[in-house]
DNA sequence: TGTGGAGCCTTTTTT
DNA sequence: AGGCTCCACA
């Protein structure tokens, strides 16, 4: 196959280190395009031995795999087997309920936990298991939509827009709405619309139950961007299950359809399903409402409410799916999206008959782990009992260890790292990195480099969103949706071509005045006003282009790919930058067209707009390097990103209060218990080695920052931490020693510890006069730079009544930063809301 | 129409 | 510190 690169793109698992994002490893694997025959396929599995399933189960586990009809409630704590559970569920169901594969849909978050699920499923029942629908609540929506479209006046062939596109539009509509995006910025709109249709509250819905100007403005916003989406053929991420149960709901056959086939639902990761996730699981299932669903349900209003059930079943209609769900409250921590807690605590509410069983035993970790994560996760107030325990033994202590900065913390992981391999305890593959946000990675990064330790970013700036990667699949997106306008749009110019804003334009107000699409407005140039001549010419050349590409389509995705990047002059482009930046576009490209051949490879009928699918649905979650054995590399992820995975060695970094627990949080009892939760999901993912690390000054914004030790690590027993280095006590007042005297309440929050140690530090480097006791260290973001403040920085705590010149009385709900950085979220009533000010220049005084 | 610099805002986490 | 948008200029 002639490439356009001559040599064979390098396999993307073996990207050496230092290339983030990466391709997700087996996206395209065949069980992905699996033909949708129902019934049983491949009848030559081995016969299955129903009780062999149950072997090596413990009782808990094995009366999940037996239960039978009631809804069930799996509690699965974390590292208790369920993914096992859910395996060995389904294998069960197939070999001593001769239940039939097609009858089977198991429902998961990411591409990854899918695979994984088909692939033990696979490994239990044989090929058979290829009829089942194991998909993410995505790609099953997807799925269903693409083949009931029409209903919905969509057409099958409907591009997925994901958050970048859907914000790109929206920055299109408030543009034709003349909104200020300054007022109105892109970003929070999208967000709002994806909370809205979260909350299965379409266009109409929010217009009717819009009180004020704000819900009155995003409700246009809303509704014309649905309609541009509509134009464009598109949907968004959000859409794709919000239609789904849309049109579960207002085509009755299509539901019955559904449900005569899907005997079995099971749901992994069920505390993460947000409102129409659970409600399209109820559609799916056929649950009939009990008589006061309804009540039971604290929706977000009258609309959402009324969604939550249509479903009427009266005798003679199809009975209800078997439902098994499963998921761990102690594990939710994506309600910042949407997800609702609430389904999976309000579980036997919603489904009354339901039965419960709880998974304790943990098969991953050490004692000592376990116990850290149980005492922290202890501090939440609102949660159901449950300890996890195990029978593997104490094993190491957990170990502490407080850096001078940034980059001393890493230099310690990276030596720590070293360590262990030279002494056979680990390799790179065994060892994970977790930090609170992306932006930690860096340092990182930097210092892994230096030394030689091979690492893998998973997500970050992630590939697919990189621009040349975005460019080119714009095209393809375009030439798989001519009706596609936002990425018709973003493709209009580049390379660039001569077609300016201007012409742009002037080509959307002709398609507007004559109700037509921006593709077909480009076809018709010649009675466009106002268009330069010059520009019209190159629209014209577009055109033909675009018209050239189209016709190639037929030969395949690969042959498509090429003759974008050659015959649009992407490429020559690029190579002619000469840059070493350019040459790292042309090689993303490349991976690019490694990726369309791949899938080409495993699908040889695979279309274009097949291709694209999979690729819009891909998560960050979906690049976890795949454990082969070998030394393999050292992973840095988030700590969402770690949730479902496991290491022997995990390194839990940044713990300092601003950073983990992170700043916007501090003031929200309910964002903490969230941010307690990721702990908890921090600590749980390792095996046998677990390092707490945090530092006492971390640059951010290019501004040095002091942050207290994170709340987390006085949670944690201290006898179970063995703190390798101490800091003096100088920079941080001896009010809170680490691991000291059980740090704050549960929840708590100013109590002594954090509050008076933060202000009083901001004291001494603000007045210029008692630095740090610490001498600066020549890497230290400190070296040779002495900035006293004008004026002292005022001290403020939670809970302190202030008066700003403009907004008025006030009172501090949150304080973060020392020094010149030291800020404080204060709330100024209804007026003037709530603010964040950086307490350096913000006129605001105690009172 | 394209370019370059100044100034701005950013950082939560993402299916 | 870095990426992006906006504005002044070629």
């Amino acid at each position: 196959m002639s490439t356009l690169f001559g040599e064979s793109p390098r396999a993307f698992g073996e990207s050496a280190a230092g290339v983030g994002g990466g391709v997700p490893y087996d996206l395209f694997g065949p069980a992905v395009l699996a033909p949708s025959a129902g019934g049983d396929a491949g009848g030559g599995a081995p016969r299955l031995d129903a009780e062999g399933l149950l072997d090596g189960l413990n009782p808990q586990q094995r009366a999940a795999v037996v239960h039978i009809g009631a809804p069930l409630l799996v509690v699965a704590g974390a590292g208790s087997g369920k993914t096992r559970v859910l395996a060995h569920r389904i294998a069960y169901l197939l070999a001593a309920r001769g239940v039939r594969p097609g009858e089977i849909l198991a429902i998961t978050f990411t591409n990854k936990a899918a695979a994984e699920m088909r692939e033990r499923v696979g490994a239990l029942v044989g090929p058979r298991a290829r009829a089942m629908w194991v998909s993410t609540f995505h790609s099953a929506c997807v799925r269903i939509l693409r083949s009931e479209a029409k209903r919905l006046g969509y057409g099958s062939s409907f591009s997925i827009y994901d958050a970048a596109d859907a914000q790109r539009l929206i920055t299109l509509v408030t543009r034709d709405l003349d909104l200020d995006p300054k007022r109105h910025p892109a970003r929070g709109l999208a967000a709002q619309i994806s909370n809205l249709k979260n909350e299965l509250i379409d266009w109409e819905a929010a217009r009717d139950r819009a009180s004020s100007h704000q819900e009155r403005t995003l409700a246009e916003v809303y509704a014309a961007y649905q309609q541009r989406l509509a134009q464009a053929n598109a949907l968004d991420f959000d859409d794709l299950i919000m239609m789904t149960v849309n049109l579960l709901q207002a085509f009755p056959d299509v539901a019955e359809h559904y449900r005569r086939r899907f005997r079995h639902v099971l749901v992994d990761e069920y505390q993460d399903t947000n409102h129409a996730q659970y409600v399209l699981v109820r559609e799916l299932v056929g649950q009939p409402a009990h008589a006061d669903a309804d009540a039971d349900v604290p929706g977000p209003g009258a609309a959402a409410d009324a969604a939550v059930s249509t479903v009427t079943w009266a005798s003679g209609a199809v009975p209800p799916a078997e439902l098994c769900v499963v998921g761990d409250a102690d594990q939710s921590i994506y309600a910042f999206r949407g997800a609702n807690i609430r389904n999976i605590v309000e579980f036997e509410e919603d489904f009354p008959d339901a039965a419960v069983i709880l998974l304790e035993q943990n098969y991953r970790s050490t004692q000592t782990i376990l116990s850290a994560a149980n005492a922290v996760i202890a501090r939440n107030n609102q949660r159901k009992a449950k300890r996890l325990w195990s029978d593997a033994g104490d094993g190491e202590k957990i170990v502490g260890f407080v850096a001078d900065n940034e980059h001393d913390e890493a230099a310690f992981v990276a030596e720590e790292v070293d360590r262990l391999t030279d002494a056979g305890l680990a390799r790179p593959a065994d060892v994970a990195v977790f930090y609170r946000t992306n932006a930690q990675s860096r340092v990182f990064e930097e210092i892994f480099v230096r030394v030689g330790l091979p690492y893998r970013v998973v997500g970050g700036v992630r590939f697919y969103e990189r621009r040349e990667i975005r460019d080119l699949l714009a095209y393809l997106r375009v030439l798989a949706n001519p009706n596609d306008t936002v990425n018709l749009r973003r493709i209009l110019n580049v390379p660039r071509r001569g077609i300016g804003d201007r012409a742009e334009a002037a080509l959307a107000g002709f398609a507007e005045v004559e109700r037509i699409g921006f593709a077909a407005a480009l076809e018709r140039v010649g009675e466009v006003p106002g268009i330069a001549t010059r520009s019209a010419k190159a629209v014209r050349e577009f055109a033909a282009l675009l018209a050239e590409l189209r016709a190639i389509e037929a030969d395949g995705p690969v042959a498509v790919v090429e003759a974008v990047l050659e015959r649009t002059g992407y490429l020559s482009e690029l190579l002619a930058e000469d840059t070493v930046e350019a040459q790292g576009r042309v090689e993303n490209l490349q991976e690019l067209v490694g990726v369309v051949q791949e899938f080409t490879e495993r699908n040889p009928q695979g279309t274009l707009a097949e291709f694209l699918e999979q690729v819009s649905l891909v998560a960050d979650a979906d690049q976890v390097p795949t454990d082969d054995g070998s030394d393999g590399v050292v992973t840095l992820m988030t700590l969402h990103s770690a949730k479902g995975l496991e290491f022997p060695v995990v390194f839990l970094t940044g713990l300092e209060d601003g950073v983990f627990p992170h700043l916007r949080t501090l003031g929200d009892p309910t964002q903490l218990e969230e941010e307690r939760r990721l702990a908890y999901v921090g600590v749980t993912r390792a095996r046998s080695r677990l390092y707490l690390t945090r530092s006492v000054v971390r640059s951010a914004w290019g501004q040095p920052a002091y942050n207290p030790p994170s709340r987390f690590l006085g949670e944690v027993p201290d006898a179970l931490v063995d703190w390798r280095r101490l800091v003096e006590a100088a920079p941080e007042p001896a009010a809170r020693p680490w691991g000291g005297s059980g740090g704050s309440g549960p929840g708590g929050f100013g109590s002594g510890g954090f509050g008076s140690g933060s202000a009083g530090q901001g004291a001494g480097r603000a007045g210029g006069g008692s630095a740090p006791a610490r001498k600066p260290l020549p890497n230290s973001p400190f070296a040779g730079r002495g900035r006293p403040s004008a004026r002292p920085v005022l001290e403020l705590r939670q809970g302190d009544r202030v008066t700003h010149d403009s907004f008025g009385l006030g009172v501090v709900v949150a304080t973060g930063g020392v020094g010149d950085s030291a800020e404080a979220t204060i709330d100024f009533g209804a007026d003037a809301g709530t603010k964040r000010l950086l307490l350096r220049y913000a006129p605001v005084e105690k009172l």
